[in-house]
DNA sequence: ATGAAAGCGCTAACAT
DNA sequence: ATGTTAGCGCTTTCAT
């Protein structure tokens, strides 16, 4: 038995227009018509064509069409947040929105090399890349790549933009209102905030619409606790709300689901029922973490795969030749009910 | 102040080899082999014609290369795993190895969708890419797509292949022992498996490398409890192993971290220690809940990202008209040591 | 040492 | 109703 025998795939030569103007028996140019519903012919010629075409199996090099027609149908999705759980509802909408237009994405992913960034950026446009999407994991950071005057439109999401750009981001601020405004329809009168570090944008922005709805309802507010992301600073943060003297809040909003997930635990540890004793939301709806709660946990919910939706769609009116004003759209949140609140008084 | 003023972004016209050789004084034959290092000229004309091409920004369009090389340099990567945590690492593993030889990605989900599968792999097909990767979500599960007798090469990783493809996968059973032996070399001496549906064949898998370890050292195998991939399971798992009479396990093997980490609470609300009373091992690696357990999990990782790596390379070879051998290559898992599991004897 | 010409696979004016 | 011609932007013989 012979050694180095694998069998060497061959692949077959791609099928070309002119081989099916030849099967055919006619030029190049009536095949083209005939495939694209160009031009005039008889009616059986188009289709004896047609027939051909199909069974060759012919498929029009995209490579060729693209450069004629000075459009790839493709675009190019920049990210720095390879791991996280943001960008990939975002890449799902931004999909979404492309693929009923026919365009494929190019993935890229740029960490945080700038060196990288650049070649990659540089990448596409050689590609010829209709249009660029940038998002990243934070709105407050900008990604490692100079996206300005490019010969081709940019859109950010979910990313910091650039001046006079077209942005779409999530609306902290309306995110941190609902929750709050959740609270104050079910009756919790001491609300307290448990969020993240302060070098984060919407740890401010969500605490400070969080004072605004306390306030509207004449409701007391507590100094918000500002830590890290994590259940552990959730945990910690319990201790310093409950172990003081003074009145216990009766609810408290996080500033994420692992937060969130800290404080339930917390609370449960120390004897206090959620949501009877104290109701908790999070925030992003990360239903991994929300539905393991003890109950379940409802949460704020950013609606990145609508955000990228947007992203996508504005990206290819621009594409088309229209104009967008420039500027950062913020896009509403949604709050998810679960079973961490209770219900209304009257429900 | 005028309306409907919005500035229309005007787009430079790309500047073209035609437009170098023009400005340079030269032919675009010569201007083509100046910038490509090819052909004899004086090195004077070569240096003034790079010169020109650097002053007016010139870049290759590569839509126009690859019609002309037949070549690409993009591959397609199908996946049905959005969301998931899978896919992730695994795709930037094969960036990552792409990028190296710059090689583009098109990222395309297909959901479950047959017909949106079909219509992907058509438009990369028509895009003229390299090659393609298909991945998934598990490994006993094809893509709704048909991948065979494509006219470029395919593999296949973390995901169903079909017969006599190449494959990349993580080897399960692998994994499973090195979990077990690291228990054995602990000095545990009942060690119980808690696991997902049996509708898994990762399940079978790892169950079955668990006994074989377990019968290679001597100890006492305990029928695995199969259940779901949740932490819900894992606490009913744990009632079920602590509360008959007989002896209790002192370790627990866990098909993935979830699980696990239901069983370290479940654990703890018995008044159990962990690792002290047991020892717990997680599956996945899956950073943000081991991290989050108390103690920290100690966790097989499945090494996706070199997975990921490994495919993409020998996806490269395969373009470079190389042949690669058929069939199912296992990859080796690595155990993350945290602290779930307690020191060794003598360490 | 440089350039003219052909051609990658396709489309679109402009003939006939 | 169909074919001829001229490109899209680039590379590559082959002349000069």
């Amino acid at each position: 038995m012979a050694l180095d025998d694998l069998p060497v795939p061959v692949f077959p030569k791609p099928v070309t227009l002119r081989d099916v103007a030849a099967q055919a028996g006619v030029s190049v140019a009536t095949a083209s018509k005939a495939l694209n519903d160009q031009g005039r012919m008889t009616a059986e010629t188009r289709e004896r064509i047609r027939e051909t075409a199909r069974s060759l199996g012919f498929r029009p090099n995209g490579l060729a069409q693209s450069l004629l027609r000075r459009r790839s149908f493709t675009v190019g999705l920049l990210t720095n947040d390879t791991y996280g759980r943001f960008s990939l509802p975002l890449m799902s909408g931004i999909s979404d929105a492309l693929v009923d237009a026919g365009v494929s994405v190019f993935l890229c992913n740029v960490e945080e090399d700038q060196r990288l960034g650049q070649l990659h950026v540089e990448a596409m446009l050689d590609k010829r890349v209709d249009g660029i999407i940038a998002t990243g994991k934070r709105i407050d950071r900008h990604l490692p790549v100079d996206l300005a005057n490019l010969r081709v439109p940019v859109i950010y999401a979910f990313t910091q933009p650039d001046p006079d750009a077209v942005a779409f981001v999530s609306d902290d601020g309306d995110g941190a209102r609902l929750a709050i405004e959740h609270f104050c329809r079910l009756g919790r009168k001491r609300i307290a905030h448990v969020s993240g570090p302060a070098s984060f944008a919407v740890v401010h922005e969500r605490a400070q619409a969080y004072r605004a709805v306390l306030t509207e309802n004449g409701l007391p507010v507590i100094e918000p606790l500002l830590g890290s992301w994590s259940e552990a600073w959730g945990h910690e943060a319990v201790a310093r709300l409950f172990d003081g003297r003074g009145k216990k809040p009766d609810a408290v909003f996080c500033g994420n689901d692992q937060i969130a997930r800290g404080v339930i635990d917390a609370l449960r540890e120390r004897g206090l029922g959620v949501p009877n004793d104290v109701g908790v939301i999070g925030f992003d709806n990360w239903e991994i973490v929300a539905e393991a709660t003890r109950p379940p946990l409802t949460s704020v919910d950013m609606n990145l795969a609508a955000l990228g939706r947007e992203a996508g769609l504005t990206l290819l009116s621009l594409v088309g030749g229209k104009s967008a004003t420039p500027g950062i759209r913020k896009l509403p949140c949604r709050l998810v009910v679960r079973q961490s609140c209770g219900r209304l008084p009257d429900g």
